[in-house]
DNA sequence: TTATCCATGTAAGAAGTTACATGATTGA
DNA sequence: TCAATCATGTAACTTCTTACATGGATAA
């Protein structure tokens, strides 16, 4: 899924700037995707060429004019286009589970110190998304949260049951 | 994690040549990490290069020599700084999860068609991972495997107790 | 006084994918 | 006969990130 895409879907739930836009996806659903400005800034540029968005210009003191998209007709047919297409696979890009393939290889104090820092990161988001209000939220929404709740508990629990596997006799080569 | 890497990691478990590597990691690890050969090849010009790896070609007949790798002491001791190194956040990508969060603008059948999809992507790639004999693999390679079988399993549950949250009610708006 | 928020945008560069080029062998 | 397997490599392209440029207001 493009930055185009993303951008077209945070303006089904209103109207944006570019910047509110990177605060929304900085929101909810980071974790499944997220965008740098420098590729928010020209994404809208290229919808608005295209016609799925249009921008009315806010003038402001001291700073750029804040520019508000709305979606047209055309871009929320396209984006329900795009939704509808078959979708690719889900990846997991995780430097931590390539990484303990290879703990042997690792001081035994670095694998230690990486379980810890998975450990606290899967508690902190655990946290996070225990705190929505989860009845507030539309019924999509709703979904999305409690299927990230869920792998992150399924993660955090493998994660103290296991981490024997890579910490005991970790570093037998790393020591040599 | 780039390819670079990757292939450092892939040589600790033996010799191989860049077709070997892209087949060694469309094996155990794809789920984590993927290349493809037209970033293998030149990641294994440039760690030639830097020493990391060594290079024996072994004459063939009717196809390209096959040029067969070999970590240096280098390079394997660059592999484990790299894995030392402070481990990058896992990331998901999802396109169903995002998709799902706009599951009211898609047609009802796309939304079961995805779900069904997605149920039938989680079952194989279990059952897959359950194939695996575990006993006989290293301690961390059990443990990737285990967390893998974890997150899929927890992802299944989920789905299969959750769907109606997507799937009831879906298409309101599509079907004006 | 330093950092962060607001607000847009560009340019350079990184890292990858896809498609192509070559070509023998083997199995369906 | 068609596709897949083996085997390497290049070139064009896509897509995104990072860093920069600008600059006032406000909070620590």
């Amino acid at each position: 899924m493009d930055v185009k895409t993303l951008c077209l879907g945070v303006l089904t739930m209103g109207d944006a700037s570019g910047y509110e836009i990177k605060q929304k996806l900085e929101g909810s659903f980071r974790r499944f995707y997220d965008a740098s400005f420098g590729s928010i800034y020209p994404a809208l540029g290229r919808l608005q060429e295209a016609d799925q968005i249009t921008c009315i210009e806010m003038p402001q003191e001291g700073r750029p004019d804040k520019k508000i998209y709305s979606l047209t007709a055309q871009g929320r047919a396209s984006l329900v286009e795009e939704l509808s297409a078959s979708l690719g696979p889900d990846r997991i890009r995780s430097e931590f589970m390539a990484s303990m393939i290879f703990a042997h290889l690792i001081a035994p104090e670095r694998v230690g110190e990486a379980v810890e820092a998975r450990l606290a990161d899967y508690r902190d988001s655990i946290e996070k998304l225990e705190a929505v209000e989860a009845e507030r939220l539309a019924s999509g929404s709703r979904f999305v949260l409690g299927y990230g709740l869920a792998i992150y508990r399924a993660g955090l629990a493998y994660l103290e049951g296991h981490r024997h596997l890579v910490e005991d006799g970790a570093g037998a080569e790393a020591a040599e």
